[in-house]
DNA sequence: CTGAAAGCGCTTACAG
DNA sequence: CTGAAAGCGCTTACAG
């Protein structure tokens, strides 16, 4: 019970090898009446075309990789990835396309996993999140020439479509949020420096709450984990005079800041407002819930994947913006406390 | 800039097509010097074997396929999967072979998933999590004969290695804690019917109960989902002698129910205490935070590649059993209250 | 120890 | 519209 070949097929048809490849790819060149034979007897023996062989010959992988650089903690709490893994292979899937799936620790790993992935012409394409300050990775992908799609960032990127994000308005409205509850001084626990949203957000919110008047930002430090939430949520308070809200970069760790309020002396919203950039079930479950943005991640990964795949097939893709994040307003945050 | 073949090598070492192969793959039939001249300048041409030229001659694709069987909703809330992903690719790039991905949303699709794979040669085995009753893949994988492994199930299970669990010994724990606690009605709300490990915990579970006297076990049956386990939960409670603690069959019903515990009308742990067969972070940030069974799903997935590793390289692989989960014990399990 | 050759299963110009 | 042939980049018996 060999598995079927193209040759089988043209023997079994009468006609030769070309036939069949040419009918079998919906190509000119057999009549349709062959074609309908071909296609029959093809299905018959439940034929499939070999991968690797029409990998060699055409000089495409049909697969597409993607590189999930963050710390297994941060992968292991974050539903964040996940949600991208499987809004882009139900997109891929549907399109005759694989997703390969790496992990990286560190940012040599990552290079040298599209390094390799290309030299050994595994994919036809990566999808990147994440942008990093002094990022060597668009270089690397122009040098290399693969053709590449960078997911949730600024735009433009010279010579590498985008699927950017406007925290111009998502900063809007989580200062308007808490400015319209009676906030005025507002702390912001980051994500990790390293990242280029990072301080893209810090601008936007500084500029936000510039717009008004009187309304003072407090930053720190955190990245993306629970104790680094915890600790920079620690010394914010710790000040003569602490924020009486606090907008959190991710899910994680507003969530274990809620969890943790007691500990922490403070009680939300009572003392503390809270709002976290990223929605998640987290945020649902905890106590008080969190108001947080929230975000069709899977949606935007499909979206991703139809320009990385547009991109593969002719060479050029369009940047495209994606959805704004809705505002979900749960019991985290309320009316700032009024100070003697 | 064209990649660099084993041609280019030949040319330039001035020696066959063959001696460079052999070489590169350190086989005999080649000097030890000719040997480290070709790897010298295979190195100093940045080559890399096609993994389409490789696979096509070799009938090796040195990819490994997972498909994650599991509705969108419950791969997005549950850091299982991640987990999993993160365990395998760990282990599997490090020696040579890459991950594939693919989801299924029913059962139907996840077996035509295994047909084409196979039938292109796009993976050389697959591994397999979460053994329905009925389940239609072992009879599936046997008749097209793909090396597969089957990951935290029963065993034995004919012609195909397991990685089994021993459920014995965590219904043990389970109950026993309980009952040191004092409570002798305890619920259980279950995974989805369909899962062959819901049903062989249950049996542990009512082992483990009629080991001891006076406990009296409450079952019903959730779906792995947040409304699933809520909605489980208030059955059991609306009942003249609802139980005094509920073991849940994963971390997100539990937690969503310990969340909800206002609105079901009952205080964790005063009333009814909470245990969680999966932790998470979700079982942490929680109020109170859920005892669960802890359970290193990384380390575990990483066995699993191994095995299938060795199934694919020798054709054969013994079953292995997982480490026992290990009981964490936190805040919502406490002393029964007493009834007049 | 080494080389010439066939083969893996496709695709794709190129003649007819 | 169709067929014979070369080629994709490797691996692997098979002679020397």
């Amino acid at each position: 019970m060999k598995r079927p070949t193209i040759i089988d097929i043209a023997r079994a048809v009468g006609v030769s090898k070309a036939a069949v490849s040419y009918a079998l790819n919906g190509r000119g060149g057999v009549s349709q009446e062959t074609r309908d034979r071909i296609l029959d007897v093809a299905a018959d023996m439940g034929w499939r075309a070999s991968s690797a062989a029409r990998a060699l010959s055409s000089d495409r992988a049909a697969t597409v990789g993607v590189v999930l650089a963050r710390s297994p903690e941060v992968l292991r709490t974050e539903p964040f990835f996940m949600q991208v893994v499987a809004g882009l292979e139900q997109t891929l899937s549907a399109h005759g396309f694989s997703l390969q799936l790496a992990l990286a620790s560190d940012p040599g790993t990552e290079l040298e996993t599209y390094r390799q992935w290309w030299a050994e012409r595994r994919v036809d394409g990566v999808l990147l999140t994440d942008l990093r300050v002094d990022d060597p990775r668009p270089a690397l992908l122009r040098e290399l020439r693969i053709p590449a799609v960078f997911f949730g960032t600024e735009r433009p990127m010279a010579g590498i479509p985008v699927l950017w994000v406007d925290e111009h308005d998502i900063a809007d409205s989580a200062i308007g949020h808490l400015t319209d509850l009676g906030h005025n001084r507002i702390g912001h626990v980051q994500g990790p420096g390293q990242l280029r949203h990072t301080a893209r957000r810090e601008r936007e919110l500084r500029r936000a709450a510039a717009e008004r008047t009187g309304v003072t930002l407090l930053r720190d430090h955190g990245d993306y984990t629970e104790g680094g939430g915890v600790a920079a949520t620690a010394r914010l308070l710790d000040t003569a005079r602490p924020p009486t809200a606090i907008i959190y970069d991710n899910d994680v760790m507003a969530v274990a800041s809620v969890a943790r309020a007691a500990e922490l002396g403070v009680r939300v919203p009572a003392d503390v407002s809270v709002l976290a950039w990223d929605d998640s079930m987290l945020c649902r479950v905890v106590h008080p819930a969190i108001t947080a943005f929230s975000h069709d991640v899977g949606a935007a990964a499909a979206r991703a994947a139809l320009m990385l795949l547009e991109l593969i097939e002719t060479g050029v893709a369009d940047d495209s913006r994606l959805q704004p994040r809705e505002l979900i307003t749960r019991e985290s945050t309320a009316v700032a406390p009024v100070f003697g």
